[in-house]
DNA sequence: GCCGTTTTCGGCCCGACTGTTTTCAGTCG
């Protein structure tokens, strides 16, 4: 069972507290270990028969015995019992925006309702508004919220980085260059480059807040609007990207930066820690019980340097250890993009990329590399254009002649290829052809429905070849569209540490694969890094800085990463 | 339900907004 799938059974069961009225920090503990089930690299599931999982923060002796349960049956008791006692309805109910358990509770013992269906009855018959409490706006918000549940019934979906930082890029430039407006950051999860965010988040200062936040409401990308106030204004685009826009005075605006960067795991571990300090940390300033002041910060690393850190990149903002890593000296000195000095993963219109051999190497050279490695798919890709491996050969001999003619000057190039890892780990040219090339990445591009144990395999087969340089996109996920395929992510890592062979972080910003979590996880194993975009035409060399997110957000140094190395190194 | 350089019991991050109320509970990020 994936931690993913372990975390939603605990999340789930959190909800079915919350409607039981359980203690509040007793649900708290549940969606606390549910977030920290969902960051672990490792497989807690195997830490669970291991005996190990408290290991865990926030991870006890019951929480032990559920997930042992879970794992082992494919439910909590716990659970099942109260879905006995509460209809399942209710769960749905309570995904309407703005209705919490609460209100769901007493909707049910109040009125007996059980379904969406009954529920939007209720309102229609103008019967919600009748309980104490509730009134009219509500029974309003409950109609158009069943509407919305009817039309997207698993919440609005999370948007891909690639989708939000465009609009987020224009909207705060368009801030930034209205006079009523000081200084414009963008905030939130677009800020920590993570792989998807829910919407956008902009911070402002400014004199006249109001004119500010009525002035980019007229911004062409803007579809709705909220009300446009002092604190700032709520809009949503033509494409659906929500953006939350919060405008402050400029004194505190370090404070506001910090507090809407987050992460929320971040921000909560990092007051807890200010209490027992006897500071409260919130987005208007740093009070000290002691003294009664409230220290106001104009920039975020004054409010670190307030608390005792040194300044935390946005990308480690994840309460991945990066706070105490922040006091003991032991941050990461992050990889960027400025030290990446080639690509080894792109394709030519050999097979299915868009533009020449040529083109790509004068575009990587133009991006200022050293070196490009051309790695076109192989004989059995299946899309069409089968490079065959005569093809190849010739490839190789243009590739020689390409580096000749540069004289030693200019970008050199690397003859490669991305092959295919069949079904039983064995690759789609023969061994002497793989022998000839300079760089070899495998990857799996088809039968993704093996079990974990044959994926495992299969992906193993493949690392402990020798003429197996790279793993490409290793785990197979598309962000929103398929799941990682079944693997023994640890076994994995094992065998690429154990052979020397390396993982690819991919940039396609679908895939942005390994993920930082693995990514993380195959650093503290030994294994080492390459960054690549997997360009299908010149512009897409650009996936680069979705790579290095990636990387960051993985706290790898440069070191980590061999593309950061110089041409003679690699 | 978890956790411990105050603690094995008694706390648990912080504030804004909304809608309903005449002071606040619920919800959200």
């Amino acid at each position: 069972m994936s931690n993913a799938e372990i975390a939603a059974a605990l999340e789930e069961l959190a909800v079915l507290y919350q409607l039981d009225g359980a203690d509040r920090y007793r649900v708290l503990a549940y969606v606390n270990a549910a977030r920290t089930i969902r960051n672990e690299g490792r497989s807690v599931e195997d830490m669970a028969t291991e005996g190990t999982v408290t290991d865990l923060p926030g991870v006890g002796k019951t929480l032990e015995e559920k997930i042992l349960a879970l794992v082992e049956t494919g439910e909590i008791p716990a659970a099942a019992k109260l879905k006995q006692k509460l209809p399942p309805g209710l769960i749905e109910i309570n995904r309407i925006a703005g209705l919490g358990p609460k209100t769901v509770r007493r909707l049910h013992d109040e009125l007996g309702i059980s379904t969406p269906d009954d529920l939007r009855t209720a309102a229609e018959n103008q019967e919600v508004q009748k309980l104490k409490g509730l009134g009219a706006k509500v029974e309003q918000k409950i109609l158009e919220g069943l509407d919305r549940l009817e039309a997207e019934p698993q919440g609005p979906q999370r948007k891909r980085l690639n989708e939000i930082l465009p609009v987020a890029e224009e909207l705060v430039e368009a801030l930034r260059s209205n006079p009523a407006c000081e200084k414009a950051e963008i905030a939130g999860s677009a800020r920590r480059l993570a792989d998807t965010c829910h919407d956008v988040d902009l911070i402002a200062t400014s004199d006249s807040p109001k004119q500010l936040a009525e002035d980019i409401s007229s911004q062409r990308l803007v579809g709705k609007s909220g009300n446009p106030n002092e604190t700032g204004i709520k809009l949503s685009t033509h494409s659906g990207v929500d953006v939350d826009v919060r405008i402050v005075s400029p004194d505190a605006f370090g404070n506001l930066l910090q507090h809407f960067t987050g992460s929320a795991a971040h921000n909560e571990k990092l007051r807890e820690v200010a209490v027992k300090e006897r500071l409260h940390v919130s987005e208007n300033g740093i009070l000290d019980d002691e003294t009664g002041q409230t220290t106001r910060c104009a920039t975020e690393a004054e409010v670190y340097e307030r608390l005792g850190y040194e300044y935390i990149e946005p990308e480690l903002r994840e309460n991945r250890g990066e706070l105490e890593a922040a006091r003991n000296g032991a941050l990461p000195d992050l990889v960027e993009r400025s030290q990446i000095k080639g690509d080894l993963h792109c394709h030519t219109t050999l097979s299915d990329g868009q533009n020449s051999l040529q083109d790509m190497a004068t575009a990587a050279e133009r991006l200022g590399y050293e070196y490009l490695a051309i790695t076109d798919h192989s004989a059995s890709h299946g899309f069409g254009n089968d490079v065959t491996p005569d093809r190849l050969c010739q490839r190789i001999e243009e590739i020689a002649e390409f580096n000749q003619t540069q004289g030693g000057e200019g970008i050199r190039l690397l003859s490669g290829s991305e092959v295919n890892i069949g079904t039983d780990g064995e690759l789609d040219y023969e061994d002497d052809l793989l022998e000839a090339l300079d760089w070899v990445i495998a990857s799996i591009h088809t039968s993704f429905t093996n079990d974990e144990e044959g994926m495992t395999s299969r992906l193993v087969t493949a690392i402990e070849n020798p003429l197996v340089d790279c793993i490409g996109h290793p785990t197979g996920r598309l962000l929103g569209k398929r799941e990682p395929y079944p693997l023994d992510i640890e076994k994995v890592i094992a065998a690429a540490a154990a052979s020397q062979t390396l993982f690819e972080i991919n940039g396609n910003p679908q895939r942005r694969d390994l993920s930082d979590i693995h990514a993380r996880l195959a650093k503290d194993e030994g294994v080492k890094l390459v960054l690549n975009t997997d360009a299908h035409s010149t512009a897409s060399f650009d996936y680069m800085d979705y790579a290095i997110a990636t990387a960051r957000r993985a706290w790898l140094e440069p070191g980590d990463v061999i593309n950061t190395g110089s041409w003679w190194k690699i």
